[in-house]
DNA sequence: GATGAATGAGGATTCATTCAT
DNA sequence: AATGAATGAATCCTCATTCAT
């Protein structure tokens, strides 16, 4: 985001509008599409939002319009996997990963509603989408989660009662519902804000 | 072609092949969808499987293919809500309510596969569908058990620290989540199998 | 081509048109493609040509428009080959038989140009579809040829020294290329008067 | 990219190149146009197959893909009459000019079966295309061969009853169909082998 | 009520050509 | 001269919907 040119900005400009041109034609898909769905959105008017020709897009994403979808979620949850891992860090106690791995989802999604919005709701388009993602992004996910459950349960942090896989999953749909309860909610609120009522309810339940 | 009716039974039985029409297409479309995703399946397949002409749907659904995908929802919802009230009927216990509603949404879907693979996966099919349908059903939905929560915690069954709505959507959501991994599973598990644990957690948390 | 009708027209033009509308579209085909060329005619022309919506070509035609040329060929062939047995019916001097040939194929193609345009030259896009056609129709026509020479040879009428599979290709090349010289030529002379000459120089030869 | 040159050999070189360039597309366009048919060839292909880059060809062929058809065409017209020309040398004797041209046509097509299957097949493009190259190509070639046959009817070899052109366009028709059968023919022949029996058929007919 | 032939708007994609470097 | 990224016009085909029978 951060341009520094000195010299002849012409050829410096042009670099980075080659570069920027790929970023800029998904980052006008995650908009189209969160405004009118993507069956329903055109791909002129992704490239029109991007500031490219029809044909341009095609040169970045040989796959056209699907392409556009899934590649948004990839990056999307590659991006995000990273900078979980990184927040986890040398964070040790159990119930403090699972705090940060909460407040993470809502407050990424909660900052960005139009990627919310095509990460929720637009992906999930058949099974055919479904089903090629949560092959590899989505698993890649639970494995995370999972993984935090059963460290917890191997220092006798968590109880042994349940199956890890079956809370990480449990976990996730909490989280998936939350952002799309939010961005159907006619009302602006914060997202993140809900991150510690969550937690405890999935550390110490209902009772 | 030729239709000969003598008696009375005659116009009832009219009426009769009327409503059975009208399941045939509805059931037809759940299969179709459930197969291809409602953007990708055609009116017309949907006539062929329901064994009616084109037409003939649009006696039925003035609003053509959307109204057949939110008249499943809306059907399917009313009738799990009415089913789910008589499970509830005179049972008191909080934590018992709670289990009978994880047990009876994983029950009633993992018994209709295509029937859960339209509500969970072909319903999403942007803000606009997903908007509509909230607005009523899922509310409907979610008003359901959020009142058990909030019987519980009056009757000091619940802890009082969490928002009852917010509670609600977390069940909705990890149930919603159970489904969906169950649908896009390859292998053919038992889902309402997985009740009790999913009760635990909800009810004890992890620590 | 004769269109009697006495009472109410509306149904019998109807009824007419229903019957009528795979053919006006293969008409409007070959008419459009004369003027264009294959390549270059579009679809939608065709579809206006006939009186019918784009769609409706479709209908008839599910492969499209390479389906219209294949089948302008086809069965012009198949009615083309159906007319010259019928014309060689009971003739059996091997020269009048060869006479005949000749002459059929040049009055027939000498009397509508616009298929003789398409049958020439739109057909001869690309390997592809001369393969295609030389499979089965053009084949077909070259064994009438054929079989013509070699009961020539049989009673005697003609020299032995010729292959006969090479006479019939010899005899097809020059009345395609009078054809095709006909469809180039500015003047619009007579083709069918060329079947003398044509006759006599197959026959006898320039010595 | 860096190019270095030093003595006066470096122009020359670089002229070569050019030159070299050009003959290059010419013969990339050939093989592209004969495997693809002209239509569904891409201009990028032939550039790729050329090894240049696609703007490259516009430096050559101002007027684009069509111009690389249409030279095509013209410059092996020119060669091939310019060698026909060359074998017909001092040959006087009619019936041997008539073979000298029959086995120079089939022989030399049957050299290079790429450019025979783009003389042959995509040059039939379009009335358009056709038109174009009747005009003076072929209308060339067709002198060529009408010269021939009036020099034999004027020193009395060949008979006088037969009109020249229309001889010509026949023996034209004769060798385009045994090419075009031979391009379609799927067991790989000697094409210039049947050189004599035409030879034979033009001039002592079938009786 | 049923039918299904006909409609025609709508859009993803391709590819010949240009032009700044 | 050479490049190749970018352009955007052009078109085939699909399919939801209608309506005459």
């Amino acid at each position: 985001m951060v341009r520094r040119s000195v010299s002849s900005t012409a050829e410096g400009t042009e670099a980075f509008r080659g570069t920027d041109k790929r970023e800029r034609i998904l980052r006008a898909a995650v908009d189209v599409f969160a405004a009118n769905g993507y069956f329903n959105s055109k791909v002129s008017e992704v490239a029109k939002a991007a500031g490219v020709a029809d044909g341009t897009i095609y040169l970045y994403f040989k796959q056209g319009k699907e392409q556009l979808l899934t590649t948004i979620f990839q990056e999307h949850t590659r991006s995000y996997l990273e900078s979980l891992e990184r927040e986890l860090g040398n964070v040790d106690r159990a119930e403090e990963r699972i705090r940060i791995a909460v407040r993470h989802h809502l407050e990424t999604l909660g900052r960005d509603r139009n990627l919310a919005i095509v990460a929720q709701v637009e992906l999930r388009h058949s099974l055919k989408f479904m089903s090629l993602l949560s092959q590899q992004e989505v698993a890649d996910y639970l494995n995370t989660i999972r993984k935090i459950i059963e460290r917890g349960q191997a220092d006798g942090a968590f109880k042994r009662t349940l199956h890890p896989q079956l809370v990480a999953k449990s976990v996730f749909g909490i989280l998936d519902e939350m952002v799309t309860s939010w961005i159907l909610s006619e009302k602006a609120y914060d997202l993140g804000a809900q991150s510690d009522q969550i937690s405890e309810l999935i550390l110490t339940g209902l009772l």
